[in-house]
DNA sequence: TTAGGGTTAG
């Protein structure tokens, strides 16, 4: 591609040799040695590497979770010993430019999603030590890091003195903290918290609701859970495709599979489309009533459409209801179709089918 | 839109 530019008589800028680090980056495919010959190329066009240049590394770094290497990166005592640690060395190297706001949430992002309150916590002190002021995509993931290590009190503080410190909380960060006191139980609080975030000036949205409603089943709460939705439709509250997922799978979860056909005929009925989740409960929900020709009904005709392309879950689902209904050696034909189609089964999937042997 | 935060399934 730099030929090409180079060719029309341009010279291929930071910004763009950014953009190509960040695609490299984003594949899933580990592309750490062609990172090397990027910066090659640009060193050989007298580019320095730029703030931008820094942070796409930092987010790959975090992405793979190389923390040890984003963090060696962010106080500057880069080894040698890995590739990850090699690029942090030549960054370190070509680069002097000094954190910002975004590299601190990338770092602390990255530390959250691993449920590493010390990593974060000390991440987040040395941005408050440099006297970078964070905001609110930073305070985010300590809360979630907080909620995800039984802190819910701490969580709530924060958010609580965001306001004092001049940065007033958004939806986002309520998303995070009612997802958090939902997976601790904690769901009467979250419903409380839905109310209370007016007061910040953050009107819940589709998004909260979706948390609170699995929050409410997870707890066996339907009355209130149906009492939710029969709000949110008489407040003509949007309700989307992960609302009347979780519906569905909250409640064929609790055994009322009869429910989930009704919620799934509501859906059609808003025009909202499904996709393989759905699919994936419907069929679940079939074979749990025993009514596994209509599952297969059902995956047929959504195979045929080629808008969905069921996957092994829904076909796993399928096979334990086969095996329950019509017996083992119906599931074994029908796995044998499986296998003709190119759909392999996993671990789950013969743990279904041996339970069908005993 | 050059870099940072949030939702559902066996």
């Amino acid at each position: 591609m730099f030929y090409r530019i180079k060719e029309f008589g341009c010279k291929p800028t930071v910004r763009i040799y950014n953009h190509l680090l960040d695609a490299l980056l984003g594949e899933s495919e580990n592309r750490y040695h062609m990172i090397d010959a990027v910066y090659e190329n640009m060193n050989g066009e007298g580019l320095e590497p730029n703030v931008f240049t820094y942070n796409i590394l930092l987010k790959a770094l975090c992405k793979n979770g190389k923390l040890n290497a984003a963090c060696k990166l962010l106080v500057g005592l880069c080894g040698n010993v890995a590739e990850a640690v090699a690029v942090c060395d030549r960054m370190e190297k070509d680069c002097f430019c000094p954190l910002n706001v975004t590299a601190y949430s990338t770092l602390v992002h990255g530390f959250a999603k691993a449920g590493d309150l010390q990593g974060a916590s000390e991440v987040w002190n040395r941005m408050v030590n440099c006297e970078v002021q964070p905001h609110v995509v930073v305070y985010t993931p300590m809360v979630d890091v907080l909620c995800k290590n039984s802190m819910l009190d701490q969580a709530y503080r924060l958010i609580d003195n965001m306001v004092a410190d001049g940065c007033p909380p958004n939806v986002v960060i309520f998303i995070t903290f009612i997802k958090g006191l939902c997976h601790g139980g904690r769901v009467r609080w979250a419903m409380h918290v839905v109310d209370q975030m007016q007061r910040y000036g953050c009107l819940p949205d589709t998004r909260t609701y979706n948390e609170l409603l699995d929050g409410l089943f997870s707890v066996n709460e339907f009355r209130k859970a149906c009492e939710l939705i029969r709000e949110l439709e008489e407040r003509k509250v949007e309700l989307n495709l992960v609302t009347y997922n979780t519906f569905m799978y909250g409640f064929s979860s609790h055994g009322k599979e009869e429910w989930v056909l009704q919620v799934l005929g509501r859906m059609f009925v808003n025009g909202v489309k499904p996709d393989a989740i759905t699919v994936n409960v419907i069929i679940y929900a079939y074979s749990k009533l025993g009514k596994v020709r209509t599952a297969i009904q059902f995956l047929e005709r959504i195979t045929a459409g080629k808008e969905l392309c069921p996957d092994i879950i829904a076909h796993t689902s399928l096979l334990w209801g086969i095996c329950n209904s019509l017996g083992i050696e119906e599931a074994i034909v029908y796995l044998n179709k499986m296998l003709n189609k190119g759909i392999f089964p996993n671990i789950a999937t013969w743990d279904g089918l041996v339970r069908g042997f005993c």
